[in-house]
DNA sequence: TTGAAAGCGCTAACAG
DNA sequence: CTGTTAGCGCTTTCAA
C-alpha cells in the first residue's frame, strides 16, 4: 500500500540494493545514480520502513525505560532527560510504569525483549534485583539510573547515580550545625540501595557529632507522602521527640510537614525538615523546603548517552557515574528551638 | 543467535506453520500437537520476535504519545492513564516531548510512522494543527487527548476532553458567588482550543452576573508559572485592580500567588485565586488551591481505549468524549474584601 | 559501482 | 488438522 524501496528503485531505474546503499551510505555509489535515487525518493515521498530494516539490522533504535511511576515528579524529571538524549541520538523510548512490582518489571522486560529494544534504562532496581541479573547474564545493554545493585563483581554494569552517602550526610550535617541533636530519619525502602547509602550518610554525620542515634526515629518505609505523614504522627506519640527530620524524598518531607501542622507544630520554628531530590514541589510548599538537590534530568541524559554508546559498540560496560549533589537551603530549617 | 520458530518446529517435529498456529490460536490444532509445541516452546524458552511478526501482520502493538512535556504534572498524569490502558490491552507506548513545537511534533510523527506505530495519542494539538490534519488525511488512527481541533466536519476524529466551557464557568461563578466583581482571567495560549472554551465559560459567567469584562485583565499566555507571576505583577501596576483570578492551570495560579506574596497581598484575604487541573501541587501549595478538577488519568485511559478499539476495527472514528469536571474548593478563595 | 539473490523471523493463503 | 510456500520491506554478501 505505501511506497517501498522497490518503487523507488523502479522510478530511479536502479536496483533496490543501490537504493539501500544511498539510504544507508553503506558503500560508494556514483554521484549520478545517487542523485537519481534521491530524486525518486523525494518525488515518491518515500520513507524507509524501520520494522523491515530492524529485522535484518537487528536494531530498532528504541530503548526501554523502566520506572516505578511517571506521575512521581522525580521520575518524570529522569524520564525527560532520557527522552531528550534519546531524541538527540535518534532513538525513541518506550516507557513502562512498574509500580515497584518485580513481577510487572519482569513482564515488561520480556515484552520489550520481544519487541527487540536495543537496550534498557532502569530506575526500578532493588539492590538484589533478579530481573537485572538475568538481563546482565544475557548481555543485554542496560544502564541503571538513580539506582544501583550489588553484583558489580560478577558482571560489569553501567549506572548513573548521585552521591547518596554525601546526600544523607549533608542533610544531617546541616541540621546538626543548626544545633539539632534529636534528628529523625525517614527513608525509603531498605530494599533500594540508595536508602541504605543515605542512612550511612546520616549515621556518619551523627557519629561525627557524637550524637545518639535512636532507632525509634530512624525508619524505612516508602517514598510517599503518606509515609511521612503517618510516621511523623507515630513518632510524636512516642517518647523520643525529634526537633528535626531528614527524609528520603521531598514527598515524604511534605508528609512530615503536613503531620506537624496537624499537631500544631510550626516548621521551622518548632521542627526543621529536610527533603531529598528537589522536585518542583519543594520550592512551592509552605514553607519552601530545604532539600538535597539531585540533577535529575542530567542523570537521565547521561545514562542514556552511556547506553547508546554501549549499543553502538563505542564502549564497554562497567562504568559508574556518580553525580554530585548539593543542599538547597530554603525555609523549612532553622536553629533548634531553645528548650529552657 | 536466539531461538526461532524453526527451532521450536524442529524440536516439536512439526512445521513452522503449526507453531505459528498455536502461538496465534489462528486456526485449529489438534490437542496432541499443541501440547508438543507448547512443550518445545517451554523447553527452548522461546519467545516470538515481534519485529518479524509486525512485518507481516502490520501491527506493532505500539502507540505513539505526543505531549508537550512529561515533567508537567498535568501531562504526566495523562501519560500514566495512557500507559495503564496500553498495558491492559497489550500495547506499549513511545513517549515524545514536543515542547509545544510544531516542528518537533512533525518530526516525531514521521519518525513514529516509520516505526509503524499502530496509532497516535496526541495532547499537543493547536486548534488548527496541520500535522493532525495530515494524519487524518492518511487515515492514521489517532485520538486527541485533552485537546481538540477545528475540522470535525471534514474528517471524523476521536477526542477525549473535559468540559472546558463549564470549567471556565464554574471557576468564575464560584468567585462571583463570593462577591467578586473585578475578576482577572489568565489563560493559556489562544492557539489551543481549550483556552478559548474556558474563556467562553468565563465570559458567560461574567455576563450572567452582568459584570464588566476588562480586557486589560483577560489575557492569554502560556501554561507556565512565570506567566502567572509576571502577568499578576503587570496587572497590579495597572489601573484595574482585580480581587480575584481565574487561571488556565494550577502552575499559572501558583505563579499568581507568588506574585501576590511579593507585593504584599494575602491570599485569600486580599485576593482570591482559582487554578485549573488539580495537579498534586494544588493541594500542597500555601494556601492550598481552589481549582477545577480534571480527571486526567481517566482521560488518558479512555483515550487509549478508544484508540485501541479503533485500531482493532471494533469501531469507527468520530467519537467525542467529554468528561465532567468539578470545582475543588480549598483555601485560596474567599469572600471579596470589603472596600469601605 | 552496480545487480541478483539469499535471508531476517514470522504469517497466511493454499493444498492436501 | 497440517505442511509448503510465498511474501512482509529491507540489508548484505557475492559476482559481475
Amino acid at each position: 500500500m505505501s511506497v517501498t524501496i522497490y518503487d523507488v528503485a523502479k522510478k530511479a531505474g536502479v536496483s533496490i540494493a543501490t537504493v539501500s546503499r544511498v539510504l544507508n551510505k553503506s558503500s560508494a555509489v556514483s554521484d549520478r545514480t545517487r542523485r537519481q535515487v534521491e530524486e525518486a525518493i523525494k518525488e515518491l515521498n518515500y520513507a524507509p520502513n524501520f520494522i523491515a530494516s530492524a529485522l535484518t539490522k537487528k536494531s530498532t533504535l528504541t530503548l526501554g525505560l523502566l520506572i516505578p511511576d511517571i506521575t512521581n515528579p522525580f521520575f518524570s524529571e529522569l524520564a525527560r532527560g532520557v527522552e531528550d538524549a534519546s531524541n538527540d541520538f535518534g532513538f525513541n523510548i518506550i516507557i513502562c510504569n512498574t509500580d515497584y512490582s518485580l513481577e510487572k518489571e519482569a513482564t515488561y522486560i520480556s515484552l520489550l525483549k520481544q519487541k527487540s529494544v536495543d537496550g534498557f534504562i532502569i530506575s526500578t532496581a532493588y539492590y538484589n534485583d533478579k530481573n537485572i541479573i538475568e538481563l546482565l547474564k544475557d548481555n543485554v545493554p542496560l544502564v541503571l539510573l538513580g539506582r544501583d545493585i550489588d553484583c558489580s563483581e560478577e558482571y560489569p554494569m553501567d549506572a548513573v547515580v548521585s552521591d547518596n552517602i554525601k546526600g544523607g550526610y549533608i542533610a544531617t550535617k546541616h541540621l546538626i550545625d543548626l544545633g539539632h541533636e534529636k534528628i529523625a530519619c525517614l527513608l525509603g525502602p531498605a530494599k533500594i540501595k540508595v536508602n541504605l547509602e543515605r542512612e550511612k550518610g546520616y549515621l556518619k554525620a551523627m557519629k561525627e557529632a557524637k550524637l545518639k542515634v535512636y532507632k525509634e526515629i530512624l525508619t524505612h518505609g516508602d517514598f510517599k507522602l503518606e509515609f511521612g505523614y503517618k510516621e511523623a504522627l507515630r513518632i510524636f506519640k512516642g517518647s523520643i521527640r525529634p526537633t528535626a527530620f531528614v527524609t528520603g524524598n521531598d514527598l515524604t518531607a511534605l508528609g512530615v510537614m503536613r503531620a506537624l501542622k496537624t499537631i500544631g507544630l510550626s516548621v521551622p520554628r518548632d521542627v526543621s525538615v529536610v527533603g531529598y531530590d528537589n522536585i518542583i514541589l519543594a520550592e512551592m510548599s509552605d514553607p519552601p523546603l530545604t532539600t538535597v538537590n539531585q540533577q535529575m534530568q542530567k542523570m537521565g541524559y547521561l545514562a542514556t548517552e552511556l547506553l547508546i554508546k554501549r549499543i553502538k559498540g563505542e564502549r564497554n560496560a562497567g562504568k559508574k557515574v556518580v553525580l554530585d549533589i548539593n543542599l538547597v537551603v530554603r525555609k523549612s530549617t532553622s536553629k533548634v528551638p531553645s528548650t529552657n
